[in-house]
RNA sequence: CGGGCUAUAGCGCAGUCUGGUAGCGCGUUCGUCUGGGGGACGAGAGGUCGUAGGUUCGAACCCUACUAGCCCGACCA
């Protein structure tokens, strides 16, 4: 993309409203801009970064055996007045009457929706497993949204539900979700750590909550230093082996690590006082497994193999799509402003023509995006007639992580510079080669 | 939902107390110089002062109502 063209509305100046770092950056980097309280929208840059996220999940979730679909947002009251919850669920629940005086709502979550479509479709045992997500936007009418996109009432969220016959199988499908997670956070930059937590509106036996350590975080969290250490890494596996799948699950959920609802301190006292973390958390996913709150509630039955009909165990796990954006930021910053994993970064590298309009440079700087292009670096080149400081501070500001910079001073000996935005390390070297280590980098993402 | 605050140019703000026809910085446009970390000088463009009503010869300013947004708390992914 040619910065020239490209529609990137940053702000040299801190927005009055935006209180925290990953507000203040969204905006200031032309990412969101706020269309009413806690509603925002997405400007292509943001944009750009919320479509990575979302098919990093897709292709996690697909890679975990799930079946990606969509629901919609407006949904009828007679599933919520069935399952009950329509009177629970409170003011959160945004209300609508349609022209016919019907009552519809905009969905705060989907276990209602997916409950109907899979009762109709599925009556035996044989059908089962199934777990079945969308990603879709979400409202909660939040009291008081504030935080940018962290707490904002609509919300883009990944949703999914499990179907299982017994509580066994549910379990799997609970331990899977957890190995899922895990692997879908690594490959966005972020550490979140499983904790145990409190089941909420939602109900049920079993949950966790995916924490990512941060300052800003809304929770107090306790936790044992030891899970800091843990990683997915490249391990190999197999989503259909049970004993596998919990073992990961117990290797996460053996060191202490709660949320302040949960917090035991007897418990936490048995911790090596050196390992025993304090911290605030921004929670960016959840899993639960509810058994048969639902599928009894609104008659989810399959015949089971002795010809009896049974309600389904069910589980309902969700990441907040748009709420990790706030929270990549919250963990990946400095005062220059974002700096993305290279993972879900909007632009794998900045390049930089110190000296617009410099016939070589330019002629360098063409050269050099358009093979970056072709090798699918998906390269951002600031090629506005602005002074270099000025560049080089919009680079810094919308974060990318690899910058190179072409001016004549370089040029004159074959070479341009190649600087990492985390670590600030600059080398020199000739166009291709830096061309090459990129391609490198980005290949082990 | 309780308590507090704000609304003036794209962004950040002053002006309101003491009423007299709207200003600063950034951004933006044009020109000249400059050219490796938000440069300098000069000349421009851009505002129903949140909305409605009231007081007054005259309202951004005083009064009333409404709307929107923000902060603290309770609540929440």
């Amino acid at each position: 993309m040619r910065m020239s063209r490209y529609f990137l509305p940053i702000l040299k100046e801190n927005p009055a409203d935006a209180q925290i770092v990953s507000h203040r950056l969204m905006l200031r980097a032309g990412m969101i801009k706020q269309a009413a309280s806690g509603i925002y929208s997405w400007l292509p840059m943001g944009f750009k970064v919320l479509r990575k996220l979302e098919n990093i999940v897709h292709e996690e979730q697909v890679r975990a055996g799930h079946h990606p679909m969509l629901m919609p947002t407006l949904q009828s009251a007679d599933l919520w007045r069935e399952s009950g919850r329509y009177d629970d669920y409170g003011k959160e629940m945004l209300r609508i009457t349609d022209r016919h005086g019907r009552d519809m709502l905009y969905g705060p979550t989907n276990e209602e929706l997916i409950t109907d479509i899979f009762r109709g479709a599925v009556n035996s045992y044989k059908d089962l497993p199934k777990t079945l997500y969308h990603i879709q936007w979400k409202f909660r009418d939040e009291v008081r949204p504030r935080f940018g996109v962290m707490r904002g009432r609509e919300f883009l969220m990944k949703d999914g539900y499990n179907f299982d016959i017994d509580k066994p199988a549910a379990m799997h499908a609970y331990n899977r979700h957890l190995v899922s997670y895990l692997r879908t956070y690594e490959r966005m930059g972020l550490q979140a750590i499983p904790m145990r937590a409190d089941s909420g509106p939602i109900g049920g036996d079993d949950t966790h909550e995916f924490l990512v350590l941060a300052d800003t975080g809304e929770s107090e969290v306790f936790y044992d230093s030891n899970i800091l250490d843990l990683t997915l890494g490249d391990r190999a596996v197999d989503y259909d082996d049970w004993d596998q799948c919990a073992g990961i699950m117990q290797e996460w959920t053996t060191p202490y690590a709660r949320t302040d609802e949960t917090h035991d301190d007897a418990k936490f006292m048995e911790v090596p006082e050196a390992r025993r973390k304090v911290s605030r958390g921004i929670e960016v996913g959840q899993i639960f497994y509810f058994g048969t709150k639902y599928s009894e509630s609104m008659n989810a039955k399959v015949v089971n193999s002795e010809g009896k009909q049974v309600p389904v165990h069910m589980g309902s796990h969700g990441i907040g799509v748009s709420r990790l954006i706030g929270a990549i930021i919250e963990t990946s910053h400095d005062d220059n402003g974002i700096i993305w994993p290279e993972g879900v970064t909007p632009f794998g590298v900045g390049i930089i023509n110190l000296k617009q309009g410099d016939d070589e440079a330019d002629a360098a700087c063409e050269a050099l995006y358009k093979s970056a292009t072709a090798l699918g670096l998906d390269p951002i080149y600031d090629d506005r007639k602005e002074r270099a400081g000025g560049k080089f501070a919009t680079m810094d500001l919308i974060g990318i992580p690899w910058r190179i910079t072409v001016g004549p001073r370089g040029l004159k000996n074959g070479v341009v510079e190649l600087t990492s935005r985390k670590t600030g390390v600059s080398e020199e070297m000739p166009p291709e080669q830096a061309l090459e280590r990129l391609t490198e980098i980005y290949a082990n993402v």
